[in-house]
Formats: structure tokens, C-alpha cells, sequence
DNA sequence: AATATTCATGAAATCGATTTCATGATATGC
DNA sequence: GCATATCATGAAATCGATTTCATGAATATT
């Protein structure tokens, strides 16, 4: 089914021999730079055709100093965290003719830095950044080079710009639901002491614990660093402390997988004996058993904006600026006591 | 903290004439074309320190015709099991020059064709592909155009070449622990009849039964699509359907999940009461309550491979040809009766 | 009808590297 | 000591598009 003339790489040239035209009205025609008259157009296209012509991108890539190209600096590869935005961004370049170039630094800022360095020389014409230990200077400098959008930081200059998710007033919403539920007990299991994120929650669980007159068990603060092992780590400590507890406020999902696994082990029924709320939403949030009471990040719906927002800074378009909001999904994993 | 000289973009031609020798020159010294004598190798040297010299990378791919990145052809980029892979192959182009450019298919032949068609005009040096509805015979055709590696079908072609796990053994491997453990009335929840693997798994199900004289029930074959729904919706008919079970085995571990909460919904104890066993091993096993009990595919290790297979493939090296094995996870989703 | 504009078009320059080809200078062989 | 082979090097061509600039034709202006 192959016909001969499928064979590509028929240049500009040989299609202004064939039509008889000059490779400069060619462009123009494909570019829409000028107006050429019917007749030429037709025999251009028909040239076109014959000669299954497809423009070189990698010419127009160096003639036009550009590569078409979005890098996306994520943490992880494996982390639906961070996927669920990366889709988002993918879906926004969606029919755009821009690619998305996706490394990753792996909470590492010399990592990222040249993660980001290696973008730069390939010259994307753009940059997104979820997150991660770069400084704000860092990436205000790197600004310079290529225009910047940021999740997971606050951002402002002439071609950066970056916004973070309210994760003290998710947690606010988080721990109320389980005062709401006539807790009082609540443990708070952590994240990384470096992250802004986690920081944030933290603040948010231990000012609406005092907005209700509940007063803070250091033993109820648990240190974890985002992963299952470290919830599962966090609720057996707790167990072996002897420290009562209710109820359960995990930094995020992975975390609160983690404490219900430990629950589970000792025999401790979620949400019957000790209720648990996670932070992030992820997808297999739905279906753990049971269903995980989680705060909601519209991580996709962040990822379409910072999307969207690269393009408009790189056409040097406008660009939305609103953060969006974090909402309280509430499943089965909370009671009432 | 900025250098005037930080400013990029010189050119060869700069660098040569502040060196004092010719572009061609600093070429071969940067490509280790050809000897250069000491001295100019040092003036080359110091220039390019001083005007902080960086090859633009869009000339080289112009002239040299390749854009050093290698295309993945993914079905979903929020799926954890894609994401190993992808992480794999990541990991194996690390550090080679060659970035990956990511696309997604999501299961549709259409979109796949037209994505591939995008990664081509791009110039991708090499293709991976992972699973997906594309024919073989389609592939085979693209290979003309790039080299290709695949997982998910058995290809093989002077510039192609694809192998798959063994579904079929790794569902046996399943489903022999099930027996073992005393299991005879054991229920498998099927993925997409169009899927390849999917049939595999529901032939070694039907086979292993056959093995040991277990007669198959037809109400115990239930539809699925390798979604959590699909697996919450099997066990929400296998319940309904009056049809005594001891165990399920879910075609993959995100059904596994779904049946998981439908048992979990009519308090029915895993494994107190039915055992489950699934398929993959998604991180996220791990941390099921219970821990599930699943078949392995090691999927981070086939991304490696493909990486570096799509790699010699490019430079015309041999490259391996063994296909991994799948190996049973035993954890604590199953119980003896 | 004569001049001023507008307009489509092609030739050639350009983007920034790599590579061929020619050349003059060494090194080698007899 | 002369011819030949080897070698480092630079000038120029090349990859395949886009864009500037000049030009002659067509149209508008008075």
C-alpha cells in the first residue's frame, strides 16, 4: 500500500522545481506569510502531493531559533502525583504543535539544575516546574533564559510566574471535618520538614486544633516524609507511644495508605475504631477500603493551566494568575464519635 | 552572581576567530573528529571558557539529521503501570545524550498512528512503544521509517522488534497458588476481549483449572476492563448471581482493587472469606489492606531494556532478545480453606 | 495619461553547526 | 637527498527551511 512517492523528505526546493515557483513563495504558501496568487497556489499544492512533502523540522527548528518545545521538570516519573499534572500539561499542548520534554529531578536541587540545563540547550521555549528544592532566585535567574510557569511555589517576575495550591486552608478543612465528627484526638502525621507543602499543613492542623480549644499533643505530631512506609512507620510509633488517638490526619494519601495498613495490622477498624484523612486525592484513593476522606488537588486542572499559561507567556499573551482551590472529598473513612 | 559572558550563544565562528583558527577546527576538537595540535587545542579551549560556548544543539540536529531523542508511544501518562516503564526507559537514556519525547495513544489505534506520525516528523532517532491497538504489520511499516522497539507484541523485523511477557504463565503461576491453598470454586474477572494479554491470563486460568480437574463455570468468568469499576461491578454480579466463590482472580491489580471494595462493601473478609489474587504489581500493592497478593511484571527492568535495545539498535549493535518473567508476589491476600 | 502605490515573486543571505576538499608542512622510505 | 605518505588545517559547501531585498507588473491616484 506503499506508494513509491511516500518516500519523504522532498525539500522546499524540489517542490518550487516541480511547480515551478521559487522555494521562497513555497514558505510563504505553508506559512501564510504572503499572499500568493490561485494559479501557484494550486500548483504548489498539487507538488506538494505528488511529492508527499512534509516541511523538515529540525531546518525549521534552527532557522526559526525555536524547537517547539515544552520542558517539564517533574519529581517523579512513577508518582500519580505528579502525573495527573503532567497530563494536564500534555493535554493543554494538545493540537498546539508544541511537545512536552519531561524530566525529572528527583527532589534533588543540583539534579534539577541540570535537568533544567539540559532543556535549555535543547532550547524548549518554554519551561514547567512541579515543585521541587530549586530556590526562588534560582528560577527567577533561569527565567532569564526561557520563559517559566511553577507549581508548588510563589512566583512573580517578567517571565516566571508561579502559584501554589492553599494547602493551609486544605488542612483547615481537612481537620475541622474531623472535629466536625467529634474528634479530639487527632494525630498528625507529617511530611518533609523541607517542604513548603507539608509545612503549610502542618500549620493548618495545629491552628484549627487550637481554633477549637483543643490543646496539641506533641505525641500526636508524628514525623513522615510522604510515603507509605513512612505512615506505616508514623502509626506504629503511635501504637507503641500508648498516646490515645481518635482519628488520623495523614500529609498525604500515600501517608494515610500507609497508617491504614499499620491500623490493619493491629486489628484497629477504619473507620469504626479510628477514622483517617489523607491529603491529595489520588486516583486509587476511590477504591481503597475503605474509601479514602481525602483533600482534593485538581492536579490535572493545574496541570491545563500551567499549560496554557506557558503558551500565553511564551506568545507573551496575558495569563491567568487565580490559584486554584483545594476541596474536601469526603468518603468512608471518617465517623462520627 | 552573573557574568557578562554567561550571556550564550556565541558560534563557532566566534570561538575560531577568538582562538585564532578555523570553525572547522574547533568542530573536530569538540567531536573528537580529528588531532588538533596542543596549542590550538589549548587557544580553543580558553575561548570557549571565555565566551562560555554551548553548541546550539538545533544547528547539530540539522546538519547531522538526527534530534537525539528517542519517542515513547505510552497508552495513558497517569497510569502507574505505564509510568514504570517509562521510568525505565528514562533511566536508560540517562546520561546518553538522548532525551525522551513522551506521547500517549490512550488505546486508540487512530490517535497512536497520528501521535507516531508526530514523533517521525520530529525526527525522533528511535521508537518505543508500549502495548497499545496498533497492528503488527502497521509497525513493521513504520520501522522503515525508525527504528522500533516494543513491549506488549512479539515482533520481530530488521528494524523492529517487540517481545511480551508471559501472561499465560504468570496467570498459571496465579493461579496454582490459588489450588494450592485449596481453592477450587475460583472466579477470574476478564480485561478487554480485544486485548491480547488480557486473553492470555483467561487462558491460563482456564487452563491451570483444567490441570488439576476443576470443572470451569461459565458464571464464573466475569467482564472486566482492567479498571477498578469493571472489577467492583464483576464482583457486584458474581454476588448477585447466587454462585458459590472462594477466591477471584482479577486480570489486573486495578480490578483487583474494585473487587476488593465490592467484597469490602458487603463485608465480605479478605482473606478470612475470599482470597484475591491479581496481576502487575502496581506499587500500590504493596499497601493494600490487605497487601495483595499479585503477579509480578517487572516493568521499571522491560523499560530499561527497551532503552538500551533502542539505543544499540541505533547504532546497529547487537541487542538483547530475552523476554522477562513474570513472578508471583505472595503476600497476604490469600488463605487456605 | 503620467506618476505613485501596492503587490506578488525570485535570488540570495541566513540560522550554526559539520564535513569535504585542497593545501602546505612535516615525517617516512629508499 | 629526493620522492612519497601522513598530517593538521582552513575555505567553502552543506543540511533545509525562512526572510530580506530588489524588481517588474498591476493597480490606484490625480
Amino acid at each position: 500500500m506503499r506508494k513509491a512517492s511516500d518516500r519523504p523528505s522532498a525539500t522546499v526546493h524540489e517542490v518550487a522545481r516541480v511547480a515551478g515557483v521559487s522555494a521562497a513563495t513555497v514558505s510563504r504558501l505553508l506559512n501564510g506569510t504572503a499572499k500568493v496568487s490561485e494559479d501557484k497556489r494550486q500548483a504548489i499544492e498539487d507538488a506538494i502531493e505528488r511529492l508527499n512533502y512534509k516541511p523538515n523540522v529540525l531546518a525549521q527548528n534552527l532557522k526559526t531559533g525555536s524547537s517547539r518545545t515544552i520542558g517539564i521538570l517533574t519529581q517523579s516519573l512513577v508518582s500519580g502525583y505528579f502525573a495527573d499534572a503532567m497530563a494536564g500539561v500534555d493535554e493543554a499542548l494538545q493540537g498546539t504543535g508544541y511537545a512536552p520534554l519531561i524530566v525529572s529531578g528527583h527532589w534533588h536541587a543540583e539534579e534539577e539544575a541540570e535537568r533544567i540545563e539540559l532543556l535549555i540547550a535543547r532550547r524548549v521555549d518554554g519551561l514547567v516546574i512541579l515543585s521541587g528544592k530549586l530556590k526562588d532566585e534560582q528560577i527567577l535567574g533561569l527565567s532569564e533564559q526561557v520563559p517559566i510557569v511553577a507549581f508548588g511555589r510563589d512566583l512573580q517576575g517578567p517571565r516566571a510566574y508561579g502559584f501554589c495550591l492553599d494547602n493551609y486552608r486544605g488542612a483547615c478543612d481537612a481537620v475541622e471535618h474531623l472535629v466536625a465528627h467529634g474528634h479530639r484526638d487527632i494525630a498528625f502525621i507529617a511530611g518533609p520538614s523541607d517542604h513548603q507543602d507539608a509545612l503549610a499543613r502542618l500549620a493548618g492542623y495545629r491552628d484549627t486544633l487550637a481554633k477549637h480549644g483543643i490543646k496539641a499533643q506533641r505525641k500526636l505530631v508524628l514525623p513522615g516524609d510522604f510515603s507509605e512506609s513512612g505512615g506505616l512507620q508514623a502509626v506504629e510509633g503511635l501504637l507503641a507511644s500508648g498516646q490515645p488517638f481518635s482519628a488520623i490526619f495523614a500529609a498525604n494519601d500515600l501517608t494515610a495508605y500507609g497508617a491504614r495498613l499499620a491500623l490493619y495490622r493491629r486489628g484497629i477498624a477504619v473507620p469504626d475504631q479510628v477514622s483517617v484523612v489523607g491529603f491529595d486525592d489520588l486516583h486509587s484513593s476511590m477504591y481503597t477500603t475503605p474509601p479514602l476522606t481525602t483533600v482534593r488537588q485538581p492536579l490535572f486542572d493545574i496541570g491545563q493551566r500551567l499549560g496554557r499559561s506557558i503558551l500565553r507567556m511564551i506568545r507573551g499573551e496575558p495569563y491567568e494568575l487565580e490559584a486554584p482551590q483545594p476541596t474536601l472529598m469526603v468518603r468512608e473513612s471518617v465517623r462520627s464519635i
